[in-house]
DNA sequence: GTCTATAATTAGATAGAC
DNA sequence: GTCTATCTAATTATAGAC
């Protein structure tokens, strides 16, 4: 999957910055694509964001569509190290408390990374093959183990018992929402979505109404 | 605002369907600006979907941008007039109960207007006249009767003591985002985010959080 | 690998008949 | 009020020089 064109250096892992041009053009395109929507992010504006002219992206990349694929599989390949680095270090750690630190990454994360639910949210409104992609590859494996987490603390009564399928929607919805619309946030309460004592407090916030205190 | 060309019929409230054709374009441009983002929604498109030709949106309105606005405009309307009408029947009532119904009535219009928190989501990611719009003339009036309510709940202990923009973002983010991604839940949970059970577990599980049992 | 120039398509908006 | 026909500008993608 995600082809690399054949090249004289060697292969890296995709999150390598083996070609500066090519990376910078997959930042540009994440940040378009996650504000304007596939359709209102042009090929042209992202080339500019980039520095580099517009041609290029399909020397790149085969085709917008493509493009848009590969911005959003390192995307997620990002967040997945981040969900699988903290995992790691919670060998032996009982399941409350796993769970309540996984989701303090994931909130941060989002913090960080608010193009991933903008993305989500801009592509999972209707079918199509963008959502199709998202969802096959990449949001139905996280969502299979979070629902199954919250499925076994709900019922042995570590959190509400509340439907798991809701609690997914309840935190997914909850956490990145402030980050997401960091923009309206920041004319709306005066808050600085990416300081870091907001985020905590968002983290602190949805953790203290779906762990208590 | 949003004035209406001269006519030879009464003018009635803007809700009112004084006209069928321009109706049903409003009714178009909603859907397809909601699930598509500005840039996606063709002219055309939401002309086939109205029934009517490409041309006919411009003797209506005068450009794409202000179809936007008056799509928007109504579906505000329509927002306004389900809260007000919900809180006309809760005189003298205590305000817990006052707040657990507002948000009620705040999640089941989402469930049915999925369109409202689409564009919310689509406009609001970066600085625009849109979200100019949206902010300025929708939302901060909402932003501020809510929070000064959630604050005022929080202080009496009604509620969890969590700082009152951060619950703002969580409800809003929570409430809708099983509706506004109901193509994805379909896929994901096989549930049917437009079935009133669906609806009323989604309901419960935010108010269980916010409120206890 | 990156550029300039340009082809092919599609977008929003206007003119004018009915 | 609604249509057909069409204009102008902007979009993605390709050709070919360096």
């Amino acid at each position: 999957m995600a082809a690399r064109r054949s090249s004289s250096r060697d292969e890296h892992s995709s999150t390598t910055h083996a070609d500066p041009a090519r990376d910078r053009i997959l930042a540009a395109a994440l940040d378009l694509f996650s504000e304007r929507s596939f359709d209102g992010a042009t090929t042209r504006a992202i080339a500019e964001r980039a520095g580099v002219t517009q041609p290029l992206l399909n020397y790149h990349f085969s085709s917008k569509d493509e493009l848009w694929r590969a911005a959003v599989d390192g995307l997620f390949e990002a967040l997945g190290e981040s969900l699988r680095g903290r995992q790691e270090g919670l060998r032996g750690v009982d399941e409350p408390t796993t769970a309540r630190l996984m989701i303090r990454e994931f909130i941060w994360f989002s913090a960080r990374n608010p193009q991933l639910h903008r993305i989500i949210t801009q592509e999972c409104k209707f079918d199509g093959p963008r959502m199709d992609h998202l969802v096959e590859h990449h949001i139905r494996p996280l969502y299979e183990r979070t629902v199954s987490l919250l499925r076994s603390l709900s019922e042995r009564g570590v959190i509400a018992r509340i439907p798991a399928e809701h609690l997914y929607y309840v935190i997914t919805g909850a956490g990145p929402s402030m980050f997401v619309l960091g923009p309206e946030c920041r004319r709306l309460t005066g808050l600085e979505p990416t300081d870091d004592a907001v985020i905590e407090a968002h983290v602190e916030a949805v953790c203290t109404l779906i762990f208590g205190s």
